[in-house]
DNA sequence: GCGAGGACATACTGCGGAGTATGTTCGCCC
DNA sequence: GGGCGAACATACTCCGCAGTATGTCCTCGC
């Protein structure tokens, strides 16, 4: 296979297809069940190449679930400072996240089986380290919404809650869209913005002053 | 070990603690990466007493979803029937609903588990089956949040929202309690109470008229 | 008190999956 | 044009786990 120009849009980074091809399977059949195998043959490939690009596969997962976190952070983390009330900004996070949940599922998904494997998973010392820093990330960008609340508060656009406890309902009711979301055949980002509007309207009526 | 009258409170069902210190694991580890030996470990035992009690894993895990959906449904699942608004019932039922996340959460967490297995899994015809039966369990409890939220609709009680998005946009609110709830040492019923009723006021706030 | 069966424990088998060691191919640079 | 390394494929090893076959104890009914 020549290096064509249609192949340098593909192929420089053959890992990011392993990557995203193990966030599926991570989400599709939990960790433990998926096999390094299984993988690979999603790819059509052998362990292989698997192994190549990953040194095993905790290490895969954890670049699956630092991935996810990137994009949250990247997509929905940068509208904490924006114009606008605090209620504004939270909306336009809730509504980036909700996409984010909703077009990167797989990788999503696994957020939420990284933070079992961190409270219960007995790792190796080098892995708890890895993981603590993955949490860290995670609990920073969870900040970001429980600091939001926090001025909504001071700037009245929002009733006085605990932060902490608003930040949990909120995150729960829109990274729950994760587990029953499934796209339609033929749907458009359109459709997805529209329905994102619609359960950030539901959801935040309950935090606005 | 004689059969005393403290062994008769303990003892009439020693199938129960298997179940339980399954959904212990299963929660902790998530289903696969469970074995058997784990299950029998948490109770000092051995794989024999498993397996005299349940045929096999999948049997087991099915046992505990069903458990899990059945103290839903007697816990909050009877208050859509009762007296006052629909709004009133949806608020008694959540409440009792974050209650169970709270109190059996081991079990809890298992039906997420369950709907994955059920989307994704490769499972035998026969297993097939009863994740049916087991899934349309969960659905008609969903649809009497479904049915509540019409009902407030048509009452005045509650906007009139599409009820299955609402549906899910509540549940996935009040389900992430099991996720992230931790039982503090030393803590009561009535601290139970007092933050079920906190997360209740702040959720239902977006739905109420 | 004795036979039977429930409630386990013990000791195996067989397989699947993580990880490794070693080929193999192809492009690139000198 | 040749050698070198990236990017895989192939062919193993070894261990852990589901399931089974069988043994053991204790209790209850008669």
């Amino acid at each position: 296979m020549q290096p064509t120009a249609a192949n340098d849009l593909v192929s420089p980074d053959r890992r990011e297809e392993v990557l995203a091809a193990a966030a599926e399977c991570f989400m599709r059949r939990g960790y433990e069940a998926t096999s390094m195998d299984d993988v690979a043959d999603m790819l059509g490939a052998t362990k292989g190449r698997v192994y190549h690009h990953f040194r095993s596969k905790p290490e895969l997962f954890f670049e699956v679930f630092r991935r996810a976190i990137f994009i949250l952070i990247r997509e929905a983390g940068v509208h904490e400072t924006g114009p606008g009330t605090a209620a504004d900004r939270l909306r336009r996070m809730s509504r980036a996240h909700i996409l984010c949940m909703m077009e990167t599922q797989a990788f999503q998904r696994n957020l939420t089986l990284g933070v079992d494997l961190y409270r219960f998973g007995e790792t190796s010392e080098e892995h708890k380290a890895t993981l603590e820093d993955l949490m860290n990330l995670r609990r920073g960008y969870e900040d970001a919404f429980r600091r939001t609340f926090a001025a909504g508060a001071a700037d009245g656009s929002m009733k006085a809650l605990d932060p902490s406890l608003a930040m949990r309902t909120l995150l729960g009711a829109i990274n729950w869209v994760a587990v029953w979301y499934s796209p339609r055949p033929g749907e458009t980002r359109a459709h997805r913005e529209t329905l994102a509007e619609e359960i950030v309207a539901q959801v935040l009526g309950g935090y606005l002053a």
